[in-house]
DNA sequence: TCAGTTCAAGTCAATTGCACCTTTACTGCC
DNA sequence: GGCAGTAAAGGTGCAATTGACTTGAACTGA
């Protein structure tokens, strides 16, 4: 082995829907879990959870794995970010982060047992991170914008069944502008991504919605033939 | 250092248009230079230019050195495309590679000097290559097609001074369709992304189309807010 | 039963995209 | 020198899409 060799790394971005507070009248936000360093460099600060990649697992599974092992969470939607390996990243060691980024279910985010080292932060606004991990953070955020308006990555947010005013509102938080519920959901309906069930949300002090499900013969990011392993 | 660490690589899918032939009049396609591995494995076969990242080089950086070294090329763009990281890329050693792409311009895709062990290929239809090439080939090309038709990034093809029409002629070879020169006219136009010149190329059996030059000002690439390094 | 709320569908003007047409300006040849 | 050929450059009109707005339907809770 070259001992110059950088140390290969992963790290990922997650990000979730809630409640900017715990009314349930406010509009849900995007948050993203951090975890807290616990040896040096930057000891102390929050980070994004990653770590080594195993002998017998690709890039993607180590995200997945290391995602586990350190929030508890695991994601419905996993995509390759950028490999990060400018000189000046991590003091004292080369390090080259493959970094990737996550989107999971507001039910599978409360798995994410908060405590002493992991707590949850408004993606557009996160404490001094360690590394360059705020950078990474910014790309992230700009990706999955950008992402949101040519692709239907907005259901990987979102449960099985949903309605188009859910749907619309996953849009509204990621994209943070109000859209016209009459042309949303001509839009929507127009690219034939989702199925109207015959269910519909009752319970609400107004008309019941139709509740959809996501056409599974759509694809969900439009990655190009890419073998996302 | 890990034993069992992933050997780290960085490889580059280099872009051209060239003639079909050498008669003038045939329209230009995508080629691409690959180089002939001269070591096990895979020794004989066409691979993708690449090697090892130095001590003291970004990613970006490590690209662009081996693009100079084994092909003569500089690049006028590059941006990272994927990090490939499967177990089974590699016979016997587990390697990560990091590959970028890149746009180099016909005068300069005439100083990759073609001899034994490196020869320019049509990108959409290389030859069996070694690991996983041809694969990483099929995902730049989808990329290069994806990202001209909502960037500027065709002017890396183009020199200095251009006409409409050779900047047409891009798209055309690129996305392998015909477009309308009116409406093709009209949408350069309406970006502002390129400056009109008081001169004009001669020399044609026809009326003297102006030249143009690329508005400095524009983002070429739309990459987000990413350090491109 | 009625007020309040949201779902759901429809209307219309403005904008954009695309196919096609006309005019302009040069070169090469007779 | 005039004429034919060619591509540049600009223009026109239709169709599809988008965005702002309106209307009616369906349900809950008081």
């Amino acid at each position: 082995m070259n001992p110059e060799a950088p140390t290969l790394a992963v790290s990922t971005v997650i990000f979730a829907l809630r409640a900017t507070d715990s009314s349930e009248t406010s509009p849900a936000t995007l948050w993203l879990p951090l975890v807290r360093r616990i040896r040096e460099p930057f000891e102390g600060k929050w980070a994004l959870p990653g770590g080594p990649i195993g002998a017998s697992e690709s890039l993607g599974d180590a995200a997945a794995r290391n995602l586990l092992e350190t929030t508890s969470l695991r994601s419905r939607y996993l995509e390759q970010l950028y490999a990060f390996g400018t000189l000046d990243r991590s003091p004292s060691q080369r390090v080259v982060s493959i970094v990737y980024w996550a989107l999971v279910r507001p039910d599978e985010a409360e798995r994410a047992t908060e405590g002493e080292n992991v707590r949850w932060f408004a993606a557009d606004d996160p404490p001094q991170l360690a590394f360059d991990h705020n950078t990474i953070v910014e790309y992230a955020l700009w990706r999955l914008r950008n992402k949101m308006e040519y692709s239907r990555i907005a259901h990987a947010f979102l449960g099985e069944r949903f309605t188009l005013t859910q749907l619309r509102e996953v849009y509204e938080a990621v994209l943070r502008k109000p859209l016209d519920p009459a042309n949303f959901r001509r839009q929507i309906e127009s690219t034939n991504s989702v199925v109207a069930t015959d269910e519909r949300l009752a319970g609400g002090r107004h008309r019941p919605p139709r509740l959809y499900r996501y056409n599974e013969s759509f694809d969900l990011a439009d990655n190009g033939p890419l073998p996302m392993t």
